[in-house]
DNA sequence: CATGAATGAGCCTTCATTCAT
DNA sequence: CATGAATGAAGGCTCATTCAT
């Protein structure tokens, strides 16, 4: 069991400052933005900057880790949730977009590398990009099998939308109600009737 | 006359200094974005960087002027020539949309000092962002007067969307059909029937 | 028998990861220089930096080793061949400096660490300078007998001088007339007639 | 006299920031030898990175001034004197040879620099190097006039060879017979008689 | 004995802005 | 008013070596 060769022990050390270095960055990056130097977050997570490199080779990297461990799996939660409880899928697609504009304002900042990642398609933040499209389109079709959303849309654009919307916006409260604003136009814009 | 010390007139070279380093600026902005250094515009305008720093106090100046100087008028025009030969004032709004979408890609990464203008209110892009938010409210009131557009909506909001979109699109070709796509959204958003 | 604690073996594995650090070094001081990162070594070797310590506690140990093992073997062979066939005691001596020259151009860079070993007598590298030294001695101490090097001379002198020239050329195909021109320089400087 | 436009006027502080980084150079290279970081030269001097920076824009730069200003002049003032002084062409060539082995000495680890010099020839330091090689060969072409010298030798083996010759005696006094060593082989490869 | 994670000083460089001249 | 030198805090990143496992 413990002798499985292709299990190679992680060092408790190693998993210990992975944690630490997740944490000083989400610390980080919600107090100070995306732009905060890794240095900072090194000293923040009580590492030499070597270490942070070693477990995370870019700043990409580490916000990938952080939005794929963190908020990403409370976002597929949200799927499931959305798809379990919303018997309109209109409402269903409208609850999940919403959803979608709060995991992209987790941090200030961050709809600038997603909008990246989407030019770049090597980016680590490419495939949780991707699988979100996906989702997005799994609520649109189904919307638009109800006769809830027009037939021309497809889930790369909401996804867009989304993002630019999240954008305008930014993390601050500040720019709540024009997000709320934006997204009623959007809402507009896809919705039928 | 001339030498009378309280009339002061502006220093020929002063002027001339003023004019180059707006081409300048204008030709870094268009060739290398927005983020070039302040120090390569000067270099490019033939002055030193004090001399930048006196005709322009901070980058967001050095841009309002552009923007105002050079595109705004462009713009302000194509407002009075959309007023003038659209009838349908649906189509104007649109087509004003489309204007205002290619302004704000202007350079590449100017929907971000815009974005900020619009968070911090004594921006010296505030004002320039006013008047065009003014100028979407003319044409969407006419075609909410029409019956071609929400009532629900206002100038600004349309005004963030296009700002949205254009940072989606970022200034490349590339993106191109993105902002056509949200674009479309978008007008589907506010459009009636 | 094979069990008993006292008798240590060595380790199969231990000579094998031995063996395997030798070749990778070989290989990586050949293709990137003397200067290659150690860890780029011990990932080419397939081992962890920790073993490559174990093995070689220095830069200067492992290329010690490198040079006994492959390099040296060779050149006292070709010391050998040439004291066989070689009846004329000053070519026999222009063949080992010669020889001597290419062994020093085995690794780009390698002449600065040759150099190093010389000034302080207790490098790891010192014992291999050593021998080749008193190679050069029996050499030259030939040719003076046989009237055909100059006696003021000793062989630390020609071994130095066979350094300083490999150096000056270094590795590349590049520097080779400058090799040849200072050749000629040193053999005119021994040789008698 | 002092409005001469071509001449513009150096500020006072650039000139004590130039002075000062020079010194502090020449003293950090002759302690800690050429490698010392760029930033202990800059605190060394009193001034922050930048400056140094703009006054030097490479290690290399730095170095060309210091050997230009300080060292170079008096070398040329060597020449000039053992010109004048020296009768016997052949010990010209000897002096001067002599000289240039000091000057390269100047400071630990400056043959490297040279060497690559001489491979790159858009080098900074390409123009000195050039200068004593022609230096060298007015010296080495009146030698060989006067019989005194090999005539299948130029100047730039003869530079080279006293380069190496640098390399391999280093900046310590230790290597100091090392180089007369050496000097001596050299001067018997060259010397005629 | 092997592993590879951790260390962390140190490196070079940029640039917005100020200020001496 | 123009000039351009000075500033100096960051920033990202490397790598020889040690040590926990």
């Amino acid at each position: 069991m413990s002798n499985d060769p292709s299990a190679r022990r992680v060092r408790a050390d190693a998993t210990r400052n992975r944690v630490q270095i997740l944490e000083a960055a989400a610390r980080a990056f919600e107090e100070e933005g995306l732009n905060v130097s890794m240095d900072s977050i090194a000293k923040q997570a009580g590492v030499g900057p070597g270490t942070l490199y070693r477990h995370f080779p870019t700043r990409d990297a580490l916000l990938a880790a952080l939005l794929l461990e963190e908020h990403y799996a409370g976002l597929l939660e949200t799927r499931t949730r959305i798809a379990a409880q919303e018997p309109d899928a209109g409402r269903a697609l409208d609850a999940w977009i919403g959803a979608l504009g709060r995991w992209m304002n987790a941090y200030d900042g961050l709809p600038e590398p997603l909008r990246l990642a989407w030019t770049r398609p090597d980016s680590v933040l490419g495939p949780a990009c991707q699988t979100l499209i996906e989702a997005t389109d799994g609520f649109l079709g189904a919307a638009q099998r109800a006769g809830k959303a027009r037939s021309s849309l497809n889930g790369r654009d909401l996804f867009l939308g989304a993002l630019a919307i999240a954008w305008a916006g930014g993390a601050s409260k500040a720019g709540s109600d024009t997000q709320t604003a934006l997204h009623d136009v959007m809402r507009s814009g896809w919705a039928v009737g």
